[in-house]
DNA sequence: TCAAAAAGTGAAGTATGATTCATAAAAATA
DNA sequence: TATTTTTATGAATCATACTTCACTTTTTGA
């Protein structure tokens, strides 16, 4: 007879699903996409390899999954940022901060989604991501600009310099001598660029 | 008895090294290292895979042969810019176009050496180049905030911002909308950006 | 021109890692 | 509990790309 799955297991298996997309957005946080094999996150979560594709058809599609949530999840919190009522240098300094500070947890994550190659499916998942990022600074940057806090300016290039200045900043510095205690004096540093940048002398 | 390479031997084995070295960054820069497989490297300077084993080693001491060769050019073409006796924010806006417009060029190259990620031996060779970069960048800086210029800022992070912001909006534009027609305003936007990063309102 | 040595070839050898598949274990019905 | 179906396993398979090697071609020096 026709045969279901009980609501357990079907919890069950959304909740391995869960894991599986956890431990592989841990790995490639920690180590990039080469730290990320389908073993090793099959190991991460306790399974075998073979079962990781009854969960996804294919490596590609998991790390496409990973990348949009991580990417979802982002740039919820920059949007809930930078959609308050207050100058758009607040704004934007607070939302290059927030970003910041949490990337430093785990450089390899901001760097994943941004910039590291694999596959050409991943890669067009990436490029969406990046629009992605690009769109909300884009947003204050435009605000800025309307409402005389920054100078004219290409808000589409600011942009993406914004994004590949604190992720260069961020994921290896160019002397990476960075503790944990100057954590903060570096995002402020990032911060004070972006914002500096933005701004210019008034009239730039 | 003892048999030795005649002075034209001598050359073409030396040349063959050089269009190896060639080759290999023409496939860099067309379609990072992904695309410069040894085999591919091979066909592109029309020698057999065997023979590119008595020219180099290994794969990554080609390129990280590559790399160096690279980068030197590269740091050369900028340190004379920032060498002039002009104002620092003229060598700053400089040095960004100058680079800028080559990497227009060749997207890829910029990217592989700036943060593609390969074997950890490539790897390192690539930090000493940041460092490479980041070192230029700093000096321009500093002279600008030591004449008063720019304003007191961490020149370490900046120097990397200013990396992270030209290689990003080159590399991948966020929208990438440009043509040929429009790299000059791409450019344009670049520098702009990266100059009123340095000076700031004046008094940042 | 001939023998020795170097250079070149490309198929075979390895290594790594994704994917499949025969089989086993577990869960759902009767 | 017995039967059917789903789920899990992990070794085998496939794919890709670096590296080696037995062999051929070319060059060198007599």
């Amino acid at each position: 007879m026709a045969y279901q799955r009980s609501p357990l297991m079907q919890e069950r298996l959304a909740d391995n699903r869960q894991r599986i997309l956890r431990a592989a957005r841990r790995l490639v946080a920690s180590g990039g996409f080469r730290a990320a094999s389908i073993s090793a996150v099959a190991a991460e979560v306790g399974l075998s390899t073979g079962a990781m594709y009854r969960y996804f058809p294919s490596k590609k599609d998991l790390f496409v999954e990973v990348l949009d949530e991580a990417v979802t999840h982002e740039v919820a919190i920059l949007r809930e940022i930078v959609d308050r009522p207050v100058p758009a240098i607040e704004r934007l300094r607070a939302a290059v901060e927030s970003f910041a500070a949490r990337a430093l947890q785990g450089p390899y994550l901001a760097y994943a989604f941004i910039a590291e190659p694999t596959d050409p499916e991943v890669e067009a998942a990436r490029i969406v991501c990046r629009q992605r990022f690009g769109e909300v600074f884009k947003d204050v940057l435009r605000a800025g600009v309307t409402s005389g806090e920054f100078p004219e300016q290409s808000v589409e290039v600011s942009a993406a310099c914004i994004v590949g200045a604190f992720t260069e900043a961020l994921v290896r510095p160019v002397a990476p001598s960075s503790k944990a205690s100057d954590a903060h004096a570096l995002i402020d540093a990032i911060a004070d660029f972006c914002v500096r940048a933005a701004i210019g002398n008034g009239r730039a």
